[in-house]
RNA sequence: GGGAGAUUUCCCGAGCGGCCAAAGGGGGCAGACUGUAAAUCUGUUGUCUACGACUUCGGUGGUUCGAAUCCACCAUCUCCCA
């Protein structure tokens, strides 16, 4: 019994509901990176509200390490600690395995790794992923893997992927086991499957095939992104798409620009996350439907206009100007970020929204020609 | 009135005879950023007819093959003694 629902297709583009205990969630959708619990810039719950966001991205590995999940499942698990009432999805920690490459050993239980804060030793496998993830009560968590680094040896990326599925297994096991404990705090908690595989094409179907057996609850393809040419990325989902079950929800991980997001929903894929619109935002680089603006180049110093002309974000609606925000991001202050930052959450969740407004029209593919043309290539 | 010290490229600041268009910061300008070790990182920052040339280190004059660096005077500033 699936808990997504495929309400309308146009050729390979999906629009769908994703139903979870903490909410509907409208696909595609677009979830906003909130790795330590907010989203960075200086935005919380209610400001993702404004934003129009659906979901809310936690991530295992830093909450461990900081606060601990014992302090957050405490304080009401991360929809008491953060008071987003929403949906949220943590990420297993398996990026960290990647992003954190120097600071950790891979082995067949886990990982050991080195503390990013202060160098002590962990260990993380899918047990512990899962009890961590159990403990923070997020409405979805993502099974362990290894998100290998491109590029990679095919052996190794077999390898890799092959230990991926035994973990997913073990996730899978625990989450069981969990869920069915009488204390826990999410008993609904969702687990996806991550298909890997690196860029290699028989290796990533045959990974697909075998998790997609798993009856899993969403399945997301993961290891993209990760520095390859965007044509790689869309061929490999090109070629896992077709295996992956129709009836369960997909997710893309780490991606992407709206073009890349545009491409995707056309290959199949319901859901995104990426930290682009916060960080970029952060330096300076804003999203419009005319493509990014950098606020801090010189010709914005004295530009009276919002970021984008009929945006609705609380930024450009309050009518904070590109040359004061300009302003506050070189003077270091924190209003600089909490405007831009704001404005790119609106500008990919309304972004999501004309998605499935197209899709439900049958006109996506109009839409997704269109847009691409007025973002340009960089976008 | 007497004495000591300073003056460097947008700013601060190194440099004390050639390897100096001049370290290092800051600021400026530009770029990168895709499951966040990122409020971070990279490049650039005298001029030009630009793999070379030219003009710069308070001013003027000198010493030297060669001066931001040594000498003389002048200007300005700081400190100490009266």
């Amino acid at each position: 019994m699936s808990n997504y629902t495929l309400i309308r297709k146009e050729n390979h583009a999906r629009r769908g509901e994703l139903a979870t205990h903490h909410g509907i969630i409208q696909t595609p959708a677009f979830m906003n990176v909130a790795t330590a619990a907010a989203i960075r810039g200086g935005l919380g719950a209610e400001d993702l509200a404004a934003a129009g966001c659906q979901i809310m991205l936690c991530n295992t590995y830093h909450l461990h390490l900081r606060p601990g999940e014992s302090v957050v499942r405490e304080m009401g698990g991360l929809e008491g600690f953060t008071r987003w009432r929403g949906v949220t999805l943590t990420d297993s920690g398996g990026f960290q395995v990647f992003s954190l490459s120097a600071l950790r050993k891979i082995n067949e239980r886990g990982v050991d790794f080195r503390s990013h804060i202060d160098g002590r030793r962990l260990f993380m496998g899918a047990e512990e992923s899962m009890q961590i993830q159990s403990a923070l009560g997020s409405t979805i968590a993502m099974a362990f893997d290894e998100c290998v680094e491109n590029p990679a040896s095919y052996d190794y990326a077999r390898l890799s992927c092959e230990r991926t599925t035994r973990w997913l297994i073990r996730s899978k096991n625990e989450m069981v086991r969990l869920n069915a404990l009488p204390d826990t705090l999410n008993k609904k908690q969702l687990l996806f499957g991550i298909n890997q595989g690196c860029t290699f094409e028989d290796l990533r179907v045959e990974h697909m095939r075998e998790i997609a057996q798993l009856d899993l609850d969403g399945y997301a393809i993961g290891g993209l992104a990760v520095g390859e040419p965007a044509q790689e990325m869309y061929r490999i989902i090109s070629a896992v798409e077709p295996h992956m079950p129709w009836e369960k929800v997909r997710y893309l991980m780490g991606v992407g620009t709206p073009v890349n997001i545009l491409e995707a929903v056309s290959l199949g894929v319901d859901i995104f996350d990426c930290v682009m619109p916060s960080r970029n935002a952060r330096h300076g680089h804003v999203f419009t439907w005319e493509g990014i603006r950098n606020l801090n180049n010189a010709k914005y110093q004295r530009d009276s206009s919002p970021i984008e002309e009929g945006c609705a974000c609380v930024a450009c609606a309050a009518g904070y100007s590109r040359g004061y925000i300009r302003h506050l991001l070189k003077a270091g202050e924190m209003l600089g970020m909490r405007l831009a930052v704001s404005h790119n959450m609106y500008f990919y969740n309304h972004f999501m929204a004309k998605i499935r407004e197209h899709i439900e029209m049958g006109r996506f593919g109009v839409f997704k020609r269109s847009v691409e043309e007025s973002l340009g290539r960089r976008v």
